[in-house]
DNA sequence: CTTAGGG
DNA sequence: CCCTAAG
């Protein structure tokens, strides 16, 4: 099964524009294989057909690295990015278990880089006179039109509706938190979850199925997947109108690459539902041969802390029509003096990025500056608002800006300690008083609604029976997930027995 | 406002 | 974490 895709992040959005720098490492020009299982075939390509030297622009150097470990003649390879400041060149052979990783350092790595990468490996014999090149908005701006090219999706309503999962063939894919009753130009809460749906997108999927291995009685199916592409929610951008054209394209870019750089982590959908398990096969997800492979959909989610500081929200916009989508200040729990934006009708998308720079925040004079392109594959909506170009470098965004955004709450983890608190309040009240428990336990901490207390029990529930290895975060001592157990039983039988001495 | 559950 | 029907 081959499965391509590309993003690039930088995790240094400022300094973009300055580029990347392919780095020479032993092994393969700038590549390296980190494990045994690499195959000899991958690393014999690489080998046949080291990276050639560049010295005629960035952009072609990284076309040229991709080119050259492209194996099979298809577009560029998929390209991640871990979390380091590198964009990786991975390329998965089910055939040989091989990852191989490209790796792009910033340029301000260069130095260092280059003195620790000897480039003995044969194949890179030829690249003694390189020179690593930038790699500036070019690529990036190439990466992106390939990347985010609605294609496919032209008949497939596009990023219109909520969550905007493009699917494939004209066939909607609910965004995670739409609600069934929301319609078509009615205003739905902002984008909640600056951790979900980020750029969505994933259209189409071809599949053919071939070849098989006999194994354990079932035929093991070849499954090839083509996605078309993938598309980038609207963007929705405030900048001050003094700004100049140039800061605009620039700051655009930056809200494109800053979803990138992220991190993106894909998402699976299969007839419009979310494959969570990593674990399932394909098979066993329903993605084999025999089934209809025109209704899986990929989506590219970002994760994203939202206390990193951000002057630019990407929104996707759902069904409607109306270009004036600001949302009115809703959720706003500061005294921050926000006029409300006129028309604030809109629906927003579920995914609304905050990138880095800039606050973007307190200041409200929108102004239109350009609407949806129905024919584009962006349908962005940039709006300006007026602030001063500097502040917004500067000035840290307000929480009040970002609370009334309607953002969804930053994610604060429990700590072992709270998680302590919490099974010990629940031992003693039970587990249907979280209103008690919240007053006794966690009477200081504010951030801690007895509601969170409630769906916290709830994944501590899940997670003490579930593997260690499928749990993920700050590791729960098992101490206490046992306790957590024993507590849950208690108090349900409790709970039954109540229930029994009621009706009798 | 709290609970309880699904999203 | 969010949303909300119920109580």
């Amino acid at each position: 099964m081959l499965v391509r895709d590309s993003s690039v992040r930088c995790t240094r959005p400022c300094e973009i524009s300055h580029g990347l720098d392919i780095i020479r490492e032993p092994g393969a020009f700038g590549v390296r294989h980190p494990g045994s299982s690499c195959s000899a075939e991958v690393v014999q390509a690489h080998q046949a057909e080291p990276i050639r030297r560049q010295t005629d622009g960035h952009a072609a150097a990284l076309d040229s690295l991709f080119d050259s470990v492209d194996l099979d003649g298809r577009p560029p390879a998929l390209v991640s990015s871990d979390s380091s400041s590198r964009v990786l060149l991975c390329r998965h052979d089910k055939e040989h278990k091989a990852l191989c990783k490209v790796e792009v350092h910033h340029t301000a790595d260069r130095d260092n880089d280059e003195n620790s990468s000897g480039c003995t490996h044969p194949s890179t014999t030829g690249n003694e006179g390189y020179k690593p090149h930038y790699l500036g908005n070019h690529r990036i701006r190439k990466l992106l039109a390939s990347k985010v090219r609605k294609a496919a999706c032209k008949t497939c309503g596009g990023m219109s509706n909520k969550g905007s999962k493009l699917s494939f063939c004209g066939k909607k894919i609910p965004g995670t938190r739409q609600k069934v009753r929301r319609t078509n130009f009615k205003r739905t809460k902002l984008t909640r979850g600056a951790t979900k749906g980020m750029l969505t997108g994933a259209c189409g999927t071809s599949f053919t199925t071939k070849g098989q291995n006999k194994l354990c009685g079932f035929e093991d199916y070849q499954v090839n997947l083509k996605i078309n592409s993938f598309n980038i929610p609207e963007l929705f951008v405030e900048i001050p109108e003094t700004a100049t054209i140039g800061s605009l394209k620039r700051t655009v870019m930056d809200v494109v690459t800053s979803i990138m750089e992220d991190g993106l982590r894909v998402g699976v959908l299969l007839q419009g539902k979310s494959i969570q398990d990593d674990n399932k096969t394909l098979h066993q997800a329903g993605i084999c041969h025999g089934e209809k492979l025109n209704n899986i959909d990929f989506t590219l989610e970002c994760d994203r802390q939202q206390d990193s500081p951000s002057g630019v929200i990407i929104q996707e916009e759902m069904d409607f029509a109306s270009a004036d989508i600001v949302e009115p200040l809703a959720r706003m729990k500061y005294e921050e003096p926000f006029p409300e934006t006129k028309g604030g009708c809109g629906n927003q998308q579920p995914m609304k990025a905050y990138l880095n720079g800039s606050l973007a925040g307190c200041v409200h004079h929108p102004v239109e500056m350009a609407s949806q392109d129905t024919s584009a594959s962006l349908q962005s909506v940039i709006r300006v608002a007026a602030s001063d170009l500097n502040a917004l470098a500067t000035v840290p965004i307000c929480k009040a800006r970002r609370s009334e955004i309607g953002q969804r709450r930053a994610r604060m983890p429990f700590s072992v300690g709270e998680v302590e608190a919490l099974v010990e309040a629940v031992e003693q009240l039970g587990t249907g008083r979280w209103k008690d428990i919240k007053m006794h336990g966690f009477d200081g901490a504010d951030h801690r609604t007895y509601v969170d207390l409630k769906d916290k029990w709830k994944t501590l529930v899940h997670t003490a029976s579930i593997s260690p290895q499928q749990r993920r975060g700050e590791p729960v001592p098992q101490e206490l997930l046992d306790r957590v157990l024993s507590a849950q039983a208690y108090w349900s039988q409790q709970q039954e027995a109540s229930w029994k001495g009621s009706c009798s």
